[in-house]
RNA sequence: GGACAGGUGGGUGAGCGGUUAAAGCCAACAGACUGUAAAUCUGUCCCUCCUUGCGAGGUACGAAGGUUCGAAUCCUUCCCUGUCCA
């Protein structure tokens, strides 16, 4: 397959980038890969850890996908060895190894979650271990060499923590440089990552180059804010929308989000231009449309994107259902009476609702009752006893929801 | 190797012999208000038990011991972190 003419390349490729270093340097590499037709290798690391792939991933996933939409070459490495380290994000933590079965049970997981966005036949799946492993002492020490202390300690998170004397262990600063060596090993021409990778990527051309190497290019996205609007989205931090998620709930984390994330969300989440996108904004604005809608449209379209059309219309009714009119969902799980729960009494529905899985434990069902927060049979319940119950109670706690069938 | 300063609940961070399950803030959860959110206000925020009470127990302030009627608070040892000196 022909590539494009370069110009339309790069315009392709450069719509929605935090930055590009150096644009003249694609240019020129654009050219001579069409020229002796071989597509451009295009690297980004993924952390071996954490399997599960949230809404944050996908803005760099989808640009990855622009590459492969031009006929590159999208190398997808798993860092199961710089995953000893961690990235050095403030944590001082030696990751305990992972044995390979678990680093291959991850890698089968990403393989399943990412090629929900990538194109599987241009993408290769790569572990860094594969070379950083074999490399000798002798080789680490060489490799070290390379680089400085005091450019490594040039990073952000670095000068910071050393600044206010947080500490810093030795390993984490090894880990730009490996990651800077498997550049090396990949012979990439493109490294991407999102703007906190920076400096890490940048490293990686001066590596390249020392090892006699072109330097790579890099390419970082903007890193998505998580639902709280503030830090970025994570998993750790719980503000995530993870891309197996059922529909529903993605869809209502989605209406969670504050009207102002929402335009970032259109931005970096579905293929509208920006123009359009200011357009919206203006609309709400000028009172001719309605936010609530507009979230529910970005709702739409992003669970379209991950599951179906279908879905993301029965998740959006489900909202309006659940969320708008306070209806009780319509697959709410049905169980039996747990048999701790009743007494010779009746029913203790502090047991109740926390065997059941509503409330956390059987302390904080009481607290619940006590405030009120628990409904059955749309009445709330407030004695913690519950006597001549029958048939199927419909337990509410805030947005939970369960059915408890009780025998006779 | 030496001197000094630290290690508290999901996160920050007070407390430095009892009235402390441990202030304040953030997060979280629930309620009110909202036909999305946000904002705001209120309450809750270790676990178990019951006779549901400003109830009774059990755990908890890096780890293990010790001193005390009583320790997150004092002592000892150990582990971890930082700063300075070598």
């Amino acid at each position: 397959m022909p590539f494009a003419p370069v110009e339309e390349q790069l315009t392709y490729l450069k719509k929605g980038l935090a930055e590009l270093i150096r644009e003249d340097e694609l240019r020129e590499r654009l050219a001579a890969a069409a020229k002796v037709h071989r597509p451009l290798r295009v690297k980004a690391g993924f952390d071996p850890t954490a399997p599960d792939l949230h809404l944050g991933h996908t803005v760099l996933l989808r640009k990855m996908k622009h590459f492969q939409d031009l006929g590159h070459r999208v190398i997808f490495l798993i860092g199961d060895m710089t995953g000893l380290i961690g990235d050095p994000t403030g944590r001082n933590i030696t990751r305990p190894p992972m044995t390979r079965d678990e680093i291959n049970r991850n890698a089968e997981t990403y393989r399943q979650q990412v090629f929900r966005i990538l194109d599987p036949q241009k993408t290769e799946i790569r572990f860094n271990s594969e070379w950083l492993e074999p490399l000798t002492f002798e080789n680490v020490v060489r490799l070290c060499s390379k680089y400085t202390v005091a450019r490594l300690l040039e990073r952000d998170d670095f000068s910071k923590r050393f600044k206010e004397g947080s500490p810093i262990s030795v390993h984490e600063l090894l880990y730009p440089l490996a990651q800077g060596f498997d550049s090396f090993a990949l012979e990439c021409d493109v490294e991407m990552g999102g703007t906190d990778q920076k400096f890490n990527l940048l490293v990686g051309r001066e590596i390249q180059k020392d090892y006699g190497q072109v330097s790579q290019i890099i390419a970082t996205v903007p890193i998505l804010e998580g639902l709280d609007g503030v830090e970025k989205m994570s998993k750790s931090k719980g503000n995530y929308i993870g891309i197996t998620e059922p529909p529903k709930v993605m869809f209502r984390k989605i209406m969670q989000i504050s009207d102002e994330l929402m335009y970032r969300y259109y931005e970096l989440l579905t293929d509208l231009q920006m123009h359009e996108i200011t357009r919206l904004r203006e609309n709400v604005t000028a009172g001719l449309r309605d936010p609530m809608e507009l979230k529910m449209e970005l709702g739409r379209r992003i669970v379209a994107d991950f599951h179906s059309a279908e879905d993301a219309d029965a998740a959006a009714d489900a909202f309006d259902r659940e969320v708008r009119q306070g209806l009780e969902p319509a697959d709410t799980e049905t169980v039996d009476l747990p048999p701790q729960a009743s007494s010779e009494r009746g029913i203790r529905v502090d047991k109740l609702i926390a065997l059941v899985g509503v409330a956390d434990s059987v302390t904080d069902a009481t607290r619940k009752i006590k405030a009120g927060a628990v409904e059955i049979n749309g009445a709330v319940q407030k004695d913690l006893l519950l006597t001549g119950a029958r048939g199927t109670l419909v337990i509410r706690v805030g947005k939970k929801w369960k059915r408890v069938r009780v025998a006779g």
